[in-house]
DNA sequence: GTCTATACGAGGATAGAC
DNA sequence: GTCTATCCTCGTATAGAC
C-alpha cells in the first residue's frame, strides 16, 4: 500500500513580501468593516488566501497588523498632500487644490474614512498619533488662516472649520448604507457617476462655506 | 445555629419600567462606544447596576436591546424636527432653523452620531430603516429644493448636499479623539465653550455653502 | 514561510433558585 | 423581577510538523 496522499495543500507562495502585501490589503478591508476590535483574523486570512498563522508570523498580533495598515494609509495621504500645489498665493486656489486632492484620494479608497472613524471612536485615537493628525490637518488649517488674513475667507475659527470641511468630504462614504434609500432603488452609491457628483457637490459646498459673500 | 446570612444582595429595585430605562441609558452609551458587534452586555449591566440576565429578560437578546435604543433615539430627533419651524417662506430661515435644531440636539447628545456611524458601517444600515432615514432627511431635502427654486441657493444636487451638510455637523463629535491634538493640551473638546464654537462654525459653514454669492 | 491542531479566555445566552 | 451559576460558541494566539 502506498502512503495516503498528504491532505495539506501546497503553500500558495513563499514570497514573504508578497504575502505581507496581500495580508495588508485584506486587513485594510476588514478593519474598515469592523474596526480593530471587530476585525476577525480568520476573515483576513480567508480573503488573503493564507492561514491565520501567517498574520501572527508576519505582524506579531492583530494590533501590529492594525498599526501597519494605519501607517500605510497615512503615508499615502501625506504623499498626496506633497504632490498637490498648496502654495498658490491665492488662498482660494490653494484650498480648491487641497479639497480636490483629498476628494480624489477618497474616490479611489472609499473605505478609508471608516478606518479613521473606528480609530477615533473605538480606540480613542490611540494609534492615530499626534504626528499623523498634525501632518494631515496642518496644511488645511494654514490655507484657511492665509485666506482669512487676505480677507478672502470669513473670520471663522480655523481649526473647527478645517474639521468640519473634512467631515463634509468624508461623511458620504461613512453613511452610504444609512442614506442609500434617499436615492431610487438600484442606484449604486459607489458608481463613477455618484462619486463624481459627490466630489463636485462637496467641493462646492466646502469652498463656498468659507468665502465671503 | 442560625442560618448563615444570605450572600445575595437585595435586588436594587423591582420597578420594571425604571430598570428598562436605566438599561437603555447605559446601552446607548455602550453602543456608541463599540457598536452592536463590539458592545458588551456585561458592560451595560455593570453601568446599569443590574445583572446581565436582566437585559435578556427585558429585551430578549442584544439585538433587541439595540433596536430599542435606536428607536428611542430616532423618536427624539423626529420630535425635535416637529418642534422646529421649518415652514418659513424664506428657505434660508427654514434652513437655519433646521440646522440650529439639529446642532442643539447634538450638543445635548454628542454620542449619538457614533451610534449611526456604527449602524451604517458595521450593520450596513440593517436596523436603521428606510422609514427612519426618510423622516430625518426629507425635511432638509425639501428646504434645499425650495431654496433652489426660489433662486436663493445654488443649484446643487439636493440629496448629496443634504448628506454633506449633516456630515459637516456631526463629524466633530465622531472624530474628537482623532483631532483633539489640534488644540492646546488640556482643552476639553466637549466643554460648553467648544461645543458652542462648533455649533457656530458648523451653522455658518453649512448655510454659507449653499447660498448664492 | 507556510500549514495543522489545539490551548485558553471572553462573552452571549439559559436554567433555576429566591 | 432579580440574582447566581453554568453552558457553549467563537476567536486570538501558540506549538510544532513540513
Amino acid at each position: 500500500m502506498s502512503p495516503p496522499p498528504t491532505k495539506k495543500a501546497a503553500p500558495a507562495t513563499r514570497d514573504a513580501e508578497a504575502t505581507k502585501a496581500r495580508i495588508l490589503d485584506a486587513a485594510e478591508n476588514e478593519f474598515a468593516r469592523a474596526g480593530l476590535l471587530g476585525a476577525r483574523t480568520e476573515a483576513i486570512a480567508a480573503k488573503t488566501g493564507v492561514t491565520k498563522s501567517m498574520i501572527f508570523y508576519h505582524f506579531g498580533d492583530k494590533e501590529g497588523l492594525y498599526q501597519a495598515v494605519l501607517e500605510r494609509v497615512v503615508a499615502l495621504r501625506i504623499s498626496s498632500i506633497q504632490k498637490a500645489d498648496l502654495h498658490n498665493s491665492d488662498a482660494e486656489v490653494a484650498l480648491r487644490n487641497f479639497i480636490d486632492s483629498f476628494l480624489r484620494d477618497l474616490d479611489g479608497n472609499p473605505q478609508i474614512p471608516a478606518i479613521f472613524f473606528y480609530e477615533g471612536i473605538q480606540n480613542k485615537g490611540k494609534f492615530y498619533s499626534q504626528i499623523a493628525i498634525t501632518a494631515l490637518y496642518t496644511p488645511l488649517v494654514d490655507i484657511i488662516r492665509r485666506g482669512i488674513e487676505a480677507g478672502q475667507f470669513r473670520a471663522v475659527d480655523p481649526l473647527h472649520a478645517a474639521v468640519n470641511m473634512i467631515g463634509m468630504c468624508v461623511f458620504y462614504y461613512c453613511s452610504i448604507d444609512n442614506v442609500k434609500h434617499l436615492w431610487p432603488a438600484g442606484t449604486n452609491p459607489l458608481s463613477a457617476e455618484m462619486k463624481e457628483l459627490h466630489r463636485m457637490t462637496a467641493a462646492e459646498q466646502t469652498v463656498a462655506g468659507l468665502l465671503i459673500r
